[in-house]
RNA sequence: GCGCUCGUAGCUCAACUGGAUAGAGCAUCGGCCUUCUAAGCCGAGGGUUGAAGGUUCGAGUCCUUCCGGGCGCGCCA
């Protein structure tokens, strides 16, 4: 159940009935505690635009909403807030073991949610980190609230440097299985197809052989594809990631529609021939000079771009997965690039007025020191490393909090807690800009980081442990009293809203600064409220929140792709 | 040149269609472990939200101008 929602219903249902013209109550959660657990700041707009007292207002409202099965207290403050407090019978029942803390969507609709899209020519690297993890936890948000979610890895795996890659492997008679080995042949091909204009020329025939489905050439590029898809699923399983290969669908698949995408654009009279190149001219893109902006389709030479690649894609998913919105997430440097295939889509028909076409940027990664984050030798920093680092890191950090451990225990906490904190520390903060990364800050492992709640969690479990608890045997009931439990007992109903609002906005950064908040609360209810030790009713009830906390953790962590351990 | 984007505490970040005294963590300083794991809790200091105007009951948020950073702007993706 959403709460804030459905008390921001009945409110906005009665004060729209006390002006007489459709006006929202704009309720949210509390700034403060003493302003209740939720409030309604739509009043004072409402007063304003009826030229009459908001704290009058604010007492008709009141007057007439009927919120008794929730609510406890309606309190006007201020200049005419209203201060919601849930009441406690309330809190109890939907805390209750049967009560879900998620329920379904009432309007479920399919979504295809564009990420990771490595190019298949290089192992991962840094660079693909944040679309792959911002967009596994805002498809698998989507998926829990019961929408038909569909992954579409739009891997690159076509194009000029495969040509060059399969011409060298050809002329060297290179090989390997192994995904390092390949990158090393891409830098060297990539050296001669830059020094020897033969090479290049050959390398150029590779690739219209290759689009022209030559056995041989498709031959070799399928192994490599092969060889290079297993690495990526490798990191995907390592950062619990749920692309699959099934999710794969690359820029090849679209091979076949390019020249009907070009032919549909051409029979709409959208297509203009400019120094040779086909393009699309669209009235609100203005380039240098106030000249006229073309998204070309079609080069001079014939040859495809990625912008119709992308145009095939949006149609693809319209067309064939009928989807109701299409989320991308790639590096902000893209955004002309989507707004351009967005406006031609929509003009040619290849996406309707009821499809949502949305880019979600992000910014680059850099290093503390403010500059792209390289190796420091200037390379590119490979994810495969990257991780095997943050687990070292967390290894040694585990072994001097709890040496006690046996080694095998210690390597599977540092691989959680490793992975775990590099994750979070990109998802809690998604901001446009570009993201500093900086170890020391990941794996202090204080404050707001994965380790943190994973920690709150293991807590929860302790006391389990400790209490050697039947958890079937609790009556599954609570009754928060004092102000710690109350608190935590509001903040695990606002799960289902926060939930909500990172699918509504693709932002999971919500979702991390709830989870924060909700261990944070925790920590403070440990403190302040004894569980083991507390009075028969009391303890059932403190153990029945506990659970829930535990669940709410772990579910929530689930979503954002990090694990949980039992002890660390 | 045009366009997009960002600028919040020493550092990294929050602040939900404009709401109450701008919040956290790190760092600094001071408390709390014979009681469910101290990777924790409690407290203190730290701000002209880049600058100046404007809109209004109310602006970090909206508008204008300026300053500073990042990115993009015809046949790469």
């Amino acid at each position: 159940m959403n709460v804030r929602a459905a008390i921001d219903q009945r409110l906005s249902e009665a004060l729209s009935a006390c002006t007489g013209r459709n006006s929202p109550a704009l309720v949210q959660p509390a700034s403060k505690p003493e302003f209740g657990d939720y409030q309604a700041n739509g009043i004072m707009a409402a007063a304003k635009r009826l030229k009459t007292n908001p704290r009058e207002l604010a007492t008709a409202v009141i007057d007439t909403v009927a919120l008794d099965d929730i609510v406890e207290q309606l309190d006007i403050a201020g200049p005419g807030f209203i201060n919601i407090f849930l009441s406690a019978e309330f809190l109890a029942a939907r805390l209750a073991r049967e009560q879900p803390l998620v329920s379904p969507a009432q309007h479920p609709y399919t979504a295809v949610v564009d990420y990771s899209s490595p190019n298949l020519a290089k192992e991962m690297h840094v660079g693909h980190i944040r679309s792959t993890i911002i967009g596994d936890a805002v498809a698998k948000v989507l998926e829990c609230l019961g929408h038909n979610v569909i992954r579409q890895n739009h891997v690159g795996d076509w194009g000029t440097q495969f040509g060059m890659l399969i011409t060298y492997l050809t002329e060297t008679g290179a090989n390997s299985q192994v995904l390092e080995d390949l990158e090393e042949f891409y830098r060297a091909a990539k050296q001669r197809f830059d020094a020897d204009a033969d090479f290049a020329t050959r390398s150029r025939l590779a690739v219209v052989g290759l689009q022209g489905g030559q056995p041989e050439l498709r031959r070799q590029w399928q192994r490599f594809i092969d060889i290079s898809l297993n690495h990526c699923q490798a990191l995907y399983g390592r950062l619990g990631v749920s692309l699959s290969r099934e999710d794969v669908h690359a820029e090849s698949a679209y091979n076949d529609d390019l020249p009907n995408v070009i032919e549909s654009l051409r029979e709409q009279g959208l297509l203009e021939e400019s120094d040779g190149a086909q393009c699309v001219f669209l009235d609100e893109f203005k380039g240098k000079d106030d000249q006229p902006l073309p998204v070309i389709v079609q080069k001079s030479d014939g040859g495809y771009l990625y912008a119709t690649t992308d145009l095939a894609a949006v149609r693809h998913r319209h067309n064939q997965l009928n989807a109701q919105r299409v989320l991308y997430f790639t590096d902000a440097r893209q955004v002309l690039h989507f707004k351009q295939i967005f406006a031609v889509a929509r003009k040619a028909g290849f996406a309707d007025a009821a499809m949502s076409l949305e880019h979600h940027p992000f910014g680059n990664m850099l290093g503390k020191d403010g500059k792209p984050f390289k190796t420091r030798d200037g390379g590119v920093v490979k994810l495969a490393e990257l991780l095997d680092e943050a687990e070292a890191r967390a290894f040694d950090l585990v072994t001097q909090k709890n040496s006690e451990l046996g080694e095998d225990e210690r390597r599977e906490i540092a691989r959680v807690v490793g992975i775990g904190a590099v994750k979070y520390a990109d998802l809690a903060k998604n901001r446009t800009s570009d993201y500093h990364f900086d170890w020391d800050q990941m794996l202090a492992f204080e404050g707001n980081t994965a380790p943190y709640l994973q920690y709150a969690y293991t807590r929860v479990q302790s006391v389990f442990r400790r209490g050697n608890i039947d958890v079937e045997s609790l009556t599954g009931e609570t009754a928060p009293s004092e102000p710690a439990e109350r608190t935590l007992a509001v903040t695990l109903l606002r799960f289902q809203e926060v939930l909500e609002q990172v699918a509504a906005d693709a932002y999971p950064h919500y979702l991390c600064t709830y989870l924060y908040e909700l261990a944070s609360q925790f920590m403070r209810f440990y403190e302040a409220c004894p569980v083991l030790t507390a009075p028969g009713k009391v303890r059932d009830s403190r153990l029945h929140l506990c659970l829930r906390v535990a669940e709410t953790l772990k579910n929530g962590l689930g979503l954002l792709g990090i694990e949980t351990v039992e002890r660390m």
